[in-house]
RNA sequence: CGCGGGGUGGAGCAGUCUGGAAGCUCGUCGGGCUCAUAACCCGAAGGUCGCAAGUUCAAAUCUUGCCCCCGCAA
């Protein structure tokens, strides 16, 4: 078939090499503009762009899709269908119906729950027991169209947000194929969702990762691992900001406050939480990689009645 | 030219401002103590102080250029 890819982030890479792979026609990438991103101000190409390159696929980056003219360059490419994997931009209805079998999205949860932006992590975060990908037909709604194929996967123990995203893209990526082979050959059957146990997954803000020592231990041992590698959670000491990389939850209850270190030596650093007590295992210091406990001991000496507070730590 | 921190034995840090014999907490190896130990005691090995050039009698430390890592902001 002949095919539109819209896409932009490291999680669409995969889905754009496996359509390409499986013998469509890619007959162009649309994906965001170039913004300056990272230190020094470097502007740099999305991950889907870099990839499109590669493959030697005409690549369009247009700021608003709907802008009248850029809807006359996509009806142009005549494509059988367009698949949309993490692209970023609302497609708009004189878009959504360019397509004669319509737009495909690839979403990384199993709709209709975690619609939205970062279902992956909010997964992670809820403590979810499993999660995987949709296949769906697109409509003006957000993440609410006709779902056609399910892939689930168990969200394991030391799931992180990161490891999760890995597994998904590669989940996403062979579910497309499958379902891409079904639109073509007429036996993709839609499944309208449900309303019942819908919920969106907010788009992931830096503050959330402002440690509340008042939470539960194990809520915040996900919230942890929803949000590595990012944005990261992160407490402050000192006056600095500590990132808190990986936790583990200490049943045993000790007295203190809140956010206060109640038990450290060579390789532990425990801290109360509203109910139970945190172990924290990996750090990184600003300006540091990141690492484990007894490293950041040796050089970070950490006093018992330590107290990590909300924002930079400024007493 | 977005702002900032950092690269010192295997690990994490101090020392740099106020040049002048490379330190701390660990780890490793050997020995001792002990019923035993991740505990304790004694001893040892291990470093071109990111790279290059310069200033100086003397540079981890001052000057210049370069490489790499990281935090913030986007």
């Amino acid at each position: 078939m002949r095919i539109v890819f819209m896409g932009t982030p490291d999680f669409a890479v995969p889905v754009l090499e496996a359509v390409a792979e499986a013998g469509h026609t890619v007959v162009g990438v649309v994906t965001q503009p170039d913004k300056p991103k990272g230190r020094g101000g470097a502007v740099l190409m999305t991950p889907v762009k870099e990839k499109a390159l590669k493959l030697g696929i005409p690549v369009y980056q247009p700021v608003k899709v709907r802008e009248p003219e850029f809807v006359e360059i996509l009806r142009g490419l005549g494509a059988d269908v367009f698949v949309v994997a993490a692209f970023g931009q609302i497609l708009p209805k004189t878009v959504l119906s360019l397509p004669r079998l319509g737009c495909v999205n690839v979403h990384s949860s199993l709709l209709p729950r975690y619609r939205g932006a970062a279902p992956i992590q909010w997964a992670v975060i809820d403590g979810e027991k499993e999660t995987g990908v949709t296949t769906m037909m697109m409509d003006e709604g957000l993440d609410t169209g006709d779902m056609l194929e399910q892939a689930v996967i168990p969200i394991e123990a030391g799931e992180t947000g990161g490891s999760l995203h890995d597994k998904l893209s590669a989940l996403g990526a062979k579910l497309i194929v499958s379902t891409l082979a079904k639109l073509e050959n007429g036996t993709a059957v839609r499944t309208p969702q449900t309303d019942e146990g819908t919920c969106y997954a907010k788009m992931l803000k830096k503050s959330m990762g402002d440690i509340d020592w008042t939470m539960d231990a194990e809520a915040i041992e996900r919230l942890v691992r929803g949000l590595d590698p990012w944005p990261g959670t992160y407490t402050g000491w000192n006056g600095r900001t500590l990132k808190i990389r990986k936790t583990r939850v200490v049943p045993e209850e000790y007295d203190g406050v809140c956010g206060q270190v109640v038990l450290t030596d060579k390789d532990r650093l425990y801290v109360k939480c509203g109910r139970g007590t945190l172990a924290l295992t990996e750090l990184q210091p600003e300006g540091r990689k990141r690492m484990a406990v007894d490293a950041f001991l040796r050089g970070y000496p950490v006093e018992t009645g330590t107290v990590f507070v909300r924002g930079r730590g400024e007493e």
